[in-house]
RNA sequence: GGCGCGUUCGUCUAGGGGUUAGGACACGGCCCUCUCAAGGCCGCGGCACGGGUUCGAUUCCCGUACGCGCUGCCA
């Protein structure tokens, strides 16, 4: 039998990671086991399901690259693939279990009617375990369905999960406790449960649930930051699972091909942040430039940059790749390449009043104009050379040279930034800095 | 409270009856260097505790503690 897993999120108006690593350990066991991913949208009695919400959840997951088979955008053979539009199978399961007595009216509302056994559950990461199921004070019959005729979750996802076909359920280890419940409907419906895996919950820094207030709690927090797809991905791959050979940049690809449920640990993971960004500063960093420029170009629209033509803003985009840990970050490491009205800052600027800084500026201005070629190693030489005829060291030039062409103390590479720049406006900018600093 | 799961550096993890307990992030130092990064080197830092089992336990078993989850007419 071919494999199914599925990504089942309710529409909260914003993808969680924990959810998102979800969908990734369900796509990658999937796409390893060459099985179909399914998306369906657990939508059944919320007021706050809304077009947005549902949205959210395709952002996300098309953000990250994780692709379904079957789903409420593209159908299926087991669909609708919402929740709210599958009253009539619910209906028809209810009429099940009503005929073979397993439920009962209470307040308004349909309970089913626990067989009181111990149920032992199976699990691929948790191994076996026998749940006691015959206290009825601990484990109270489940409602399946409201006195208003909405359906309760534990219900409907087993439904869905035998109508649907799942091989396997792939979710977060919140439901450990609650799968013996679903286990008796399975049993109680005649259908063989499907494998389990219960995955670690990802906490925060205080080793609670990740919330909606954490920072990093939902992927679009990563989307709005600058982190690439591939860093966040390998990220949460890293979450409970390992290659197992001590790398940590393991690219989504490689994952997928050794991926394997029983290497999922048990144990609770915090989400951290520090880890995600530094990933993200690796994936920036080694990427080609058309890569980073396109998932820069977003930002740097947004800052409104007039960066003129694409050739002048990917060599711009260039000479900060290898320095930005964020992409959000591009349009100010860059922003002074394409204005004459770049903002100095005041510490920097006091760099250029420190004593012999505008002699040094002025001696280097004069230098570089009578330069026949203009390039990073030319510049560069010209520079050392002017430095050795006044007795400094490089850096003398460099740091005033570097706030007067950019405003600020820290950045890219100077005789990168000059090239980039050209001669005359370097030049312009070494008399306007002089002026200022006067 | 009951039930379930868990517990290796601050964090993510590898490992597993005999190891100097390995790696990564973070942190500190040094090197490189035009700044900042990157990179290189070094350091800091860990098997929750108590009993067993065993020649030997961090590893297996049992307790305890702690954490998390479930215990809804939330999902």
């Amino acid at each position: 039998m071919s494999v199914r897993t599925r990504f089942a999120p309710s529409p909260t108006g914003y993808l969680h990671v924990g959810g998102a690593r979800t969908a990734l350990f369900n796509w990658l066991y999937a796409r390893k086991n060459g099985g179909k991913m399914i998306l369906r949208v657990e939508d059944t009695d919320d007021k706050r399901n809304t077009p947005e919400a549902l949205q959210a959840i395709y952002d996300g997951m098309n953000w990250l690259g994780l692709d379904w088979d079957e789903g409420p955008d593209m159908g299926g053979d087991y669909g609708p693939y919402r929740q709210s539009e599958r009253n009539s199978i619910y209906e028809s399961y209810l009429a099940k279990l009503e005929a073979g007595g397993h439920t009962y009216e209470d307040a308004g509302a349909i309970r089913f009617r626990s067989p009181r056994k111990t149920v032992t559950v199976k699990d691929e990461v948790c191994g076996t375990i026998a749940f006691d199921m015959s206290n009825p004070a601990t484990h109270p019959d489940m409602t399946i369905r409201r006195p208003d005729g909405s359906w309760i979750f534990h219900f409907v996802n087993v439904v869905d999960d035998i109508e649907m076909k799942m091989t396997h359920v792939i979710r977060g280890e919140d439901h450990l406790s609650n799968t013996p419940k679903h286990v008796e409907l399975y049993q109680a419906f005649g259908a063989e449960p499907p494998k389990f895996a219960h995955i670690p919950l990802i906490l925060n820094h205080e080793g609670k649930k990740l919330s909606k207030r954490d920072g990093g709690s939902s992927v679009q927090y990563f989307v709005e930051n600058g982190y690439t797809p591939e860093a966040v991905l390998n990220y949460l791959c890293l979450l409970g699972w390992s290659p197992g050979d001590n790398r940590e940049i393991v690219s989504l690809e490689e994952v997928r091909g050794m991926f394997d449920l029983e290497k999922i640990n048990r144990r609770n993971a915090i989400f951290d942040l520090d880890k995600c960004f530094w990933l993200n500063g690796q994936y920036l960093q080694h990427m080609t430039l058309e890569r980073f420029a396109s998932l820069s170009q977003g930002f740097v629209d947004k800052a409104g940059i007039t960066y003129g033509t694409q050739e002048a803003l990917l060599k711009a985009l260039a000479i900060v790749k290898p320095k930005v840990k964020h992409l959000s970050d591009v349009p100010d490491w860059i922003g002074f390449l394409f204005t004459e009205e770049f903002p100095i800052e005041p510490e920097s600027l006091e760099k250029l009043k420190q004593p012999g800084a505008l002699e040094h500026l002025a001696a280097l201005g004069d230098a570089l104009k009578e330069l026949p070629e203009w390039s990073h190693p030319v510049i560069e030489a010209k520079l050392k050379e002017t430095a050795t005829a006044r007795g400094v060291k490089a850096g003398a030039l460099v740091h005033p040279a570097r706030v007067a062409v950019s405003g600020r103390s820290v950045g890219p590479g100077l005789y990168e930034m000059f090239e980039v720049l050209g001669k005359e406006r370097v030049l312009e900018r070494f008399h306007r800095a002089a002026t200022l600093a006067q």
